[in-house]
Parts: structure tokens; sequence; C-alpha cells
DNA sequence: TGTAAACTCAGCATAAATGCTCACATAGAG
DNA sequence: CTCTATGTGAGCATTTATGCTGAGTTTACA
């Protein structure tokens, strides 16, 4: 029985593309497309496809978010995300969301039939890249505290230690010292280093 | 007589994409493709494309650069610019280079196919979303110099001003006043906010 | 309920950045 | 050939950040 799939991307040359690459495929049978999540959710009211293939930038919510939705309404569902090289940071963010797999948009066809009926038999995808990238990752992803990141954000907006004490109700030592714990923490070597590395590892945006 | 189209791209989705988009369009006559600028070059010293959709980030190469050489040899080809949303900051580089207009990956058929007319007739052309951008772009956009964005990075790194003097053998006073004009033109309050604009205007990744 | 993490606060010496004003040489554009 | 932008350089007062060590309180969770 064919493999039902359905994508939701607001590309109309990634639909296409994908399309292309697996009309002439007997074991997939193309459902569709949505391009944004109000009317992929739509769409799951009267249909129910194996797979999705989902773009983690879409116009009205973010892909992490569709995810979470639609794995809590139909958790039958093998979600499979789609991005481009540059945005590796949510590939984990979506697997916390429930996705299955993780395509780039460089995969080949022999590379998304694979995944598509990878996931449908139970089985984890990723492109050979990301599962490089997802190590390192794990490694050098730095945690910070609730605090620590509002300090953060202030610090990067340009207020001094003074200003950030004053703004958030508590002593200029304070603040430094969450200050010197970031700076610690991302092993950066002074403030401007940190607000690049708060940048690298996805703090700030 | 058809207009002949090539393209780089290194995404098989995008090539499949417009392929599909293009292949029943008489007007057009698909030479083909490449997926990075070498393959491109190559190909380019036997064929000669009326116009070539052009990626802006390529595996071995940036689209810029790609764009000038190809100018340079080919001045007679029209390159179209070819990107998703967040990318926008390389069109005007893009401009610059010879690019006669840019399309977003999200184009409709019938976008991508006035795009091509239009510019085989020396028209430019811009996707919508695109020309209401560059206008955000060139009012807010602030232009540093060469030294200028050579300290800044080395800021960014978190170098402090005698340790960024001694590495361009320049005097701490000088890098101090590359420093100072930095924050002006970008309108900073100090330098960790420095390094956040510096990312926002895309100056710094 | 015990314990670790998070959050809070302090002092002190040194290094660096900020804010101000000014000056001079050179290369490029008009 | 002049004017502007760019790159270079300086002094000086003040504020801020950095580096070090140490410690009390609250919160979450095992």
């Amino acid at each position: 029985m064919a493999i039902k799939v359905f994508i939701v991307d607001d590309h109309y040359m990634v639909i296409e593309g994908i399309h292309s690459m697996l009309i002439h495929e007997k074991s997939v049978e193309w459902m569709g497309h949505a391009m944004n999540a109000d009317s992929c959710l739509a769409f799951l009211q009267n249909h129910l496809p194996d797979v999705i293939l989902m773009d983690i930038n879409l116009p009205d919510r973010s892909g992490v978010e569709l995810c979470s939705e639609v794995m809590a309404l139909y958790p039958s569902i093998r979600i499979l995300g789609l991005s481009t090289f540059n945005q590796l940071s949510f590939i984990e963010k979506m697997i916390e969301s429930g996705a299955w797999g993780y395509l780039l948009k460089n995969a080949t066809r022999d590379e998304i039939i694979e995944a598509i009926t990878g996931v449908t038999q139970g089985e984890k995808y990723f492109s050979s890249d990301v599962s490089n990238l997802l190590e390192i990752k794990t490694q050098t992803y730095p945690t910070i505290t609730r605090r620590e990141k509002e300090v953060l954000g202030l610090i990067a907006e340009g207020l001094t230690n003074p200003q950030i004490a004053e703004k958030i109700f508590v002593s200029v030592t304070t603040v430094d010292t969450h200050r010197k714990n970031l700076i610690m923490k991302l092993e950066a070597k002074n403030t401007a280093d940190l607000v690049r590395l708060a940048f690298k590892y996805e703090l700030l945006k």
C-alpha cells in the first residue's frame, strides 16, 4: 500500500521540486500541499496522511509549533522536518516536538524516499550532514538560566551593569555576577565576545 | 525564439521545482543545471544561456562572487538572484555584482516567467516583497568601511583595543577611533550593543 | 527533607571603554 | 584641482568591565 505523503512549505519551488521527484514513485501517494500551518490543520480534519514533510519556517507559525499541534491531534503521523542548511538549530526543537527525522532541502530523490519509507517503519531518519552537526550541537550547547538569559538580553541592548541593576531591581554586583557567569559559561573573552557567541548559540535573535 | 535558461543551485528540490514549473513553457528552453560555481563556469565554456537563475549560497563560492565572474566573462547573460526570505542582505551585493533581478524561492510560476522574460528585454525584476524590503534596507543600512569592518570583526571576537592594535599594526588610539566611529554609525550605546546591531544589519555572521 | 542549582550580594585592584575635542596625510570622486 | 571620505594619531577625565575570592538565601526536585 502506497505511503500517503503531504507537504507543508511556503515555497512553491520546494513543493514542486519534491512533487516532481515523487510523482513517478509508485510507493508514494501524493496527497497535496499546504503553504501555511492553518491550511495544513484544516486539511488534516478530513485527511490522514502517513507522513508530513514540514518546513520549519512557515508564514503563520513556526514549524516547531505546528509539529507539536499535529502530534497532539494525530499521533500516528510521522513528521519529517525540512530546511536548508543554515537553520540547523531548529532540528533539536523539532525532534523534541515529535518529529521523526530531518531532511535537508538539497536531499536527493533517493534520500527523500529512504526517509519517507524509513519513518513509516518506525525508524528515525536524519540527513548525514545533519547527524554530524547534531553531535557538535549537543556537545557544545551551553545552558543558561532564566535570569541569565534576561540579563544577557539587556547586555546585548547596550545597558550597563548599573542600568540593568536599576531595571531588574537587584544590586549592581548581582548583575555583574550574572555577566561573569555568562562569560564563563559561553567561554567568552569579554562582553563583545559574549554577544557574538549568544547569537551563535541562538540565545539571542 | 525560446529563452535559454540555466540554473545554479545546490538544492535538488529547487532545481526540480523550477524545472517542473517551466517544462511546459514553450517560451523557455531548459538548458540544465549546475550545483556549484565551478561546474557552472565549466558549463558556460561551451554554452551560452540567456538567463541564469543563481542561488546566493553555493558550496564552493558565494553567489555574489560567481555573479561577478560570470558578468566579467559573459556580459550578455542576465542573472537573476535566487534566495529564501531571510537572506535579503545579499540582494544589494548581488545587484552591485551585475544581477538583473531577484526572485524569492516562494515565487509562483507566473512570477518566474515574468522575471525571465522581463530581464531578457532589459527590464530589472524584483519580487514585490523584495522591493519593499530594499527600501527599508537602503534607509537604515549603515555603511562601514573596509577597515571598520575588519576592526568590527576583531571586536566581536573579543579582542580589546590593545590586542587589535597589535594585530593590525596600528596604534591603540586608531583602533579606538574606529570603534567609536562604528558605535556612532550604527547608533549603538556601547560595544555590546554594537555587536548586536552588527548581527542585525548582517555585518557579522 | 536534604541537596544542588539558582539567585543574591560584597570588596578591591587593574584593565578597558567611553566621551570629548582635535589634527594630519592620502586617495578617490567630482 | 579641490573637496570628501578614509585612515591614521593624541590627551584626558570618567565610567565601566574584568578578575579574584567569598558567602548568604531561596527554589526546585529527587
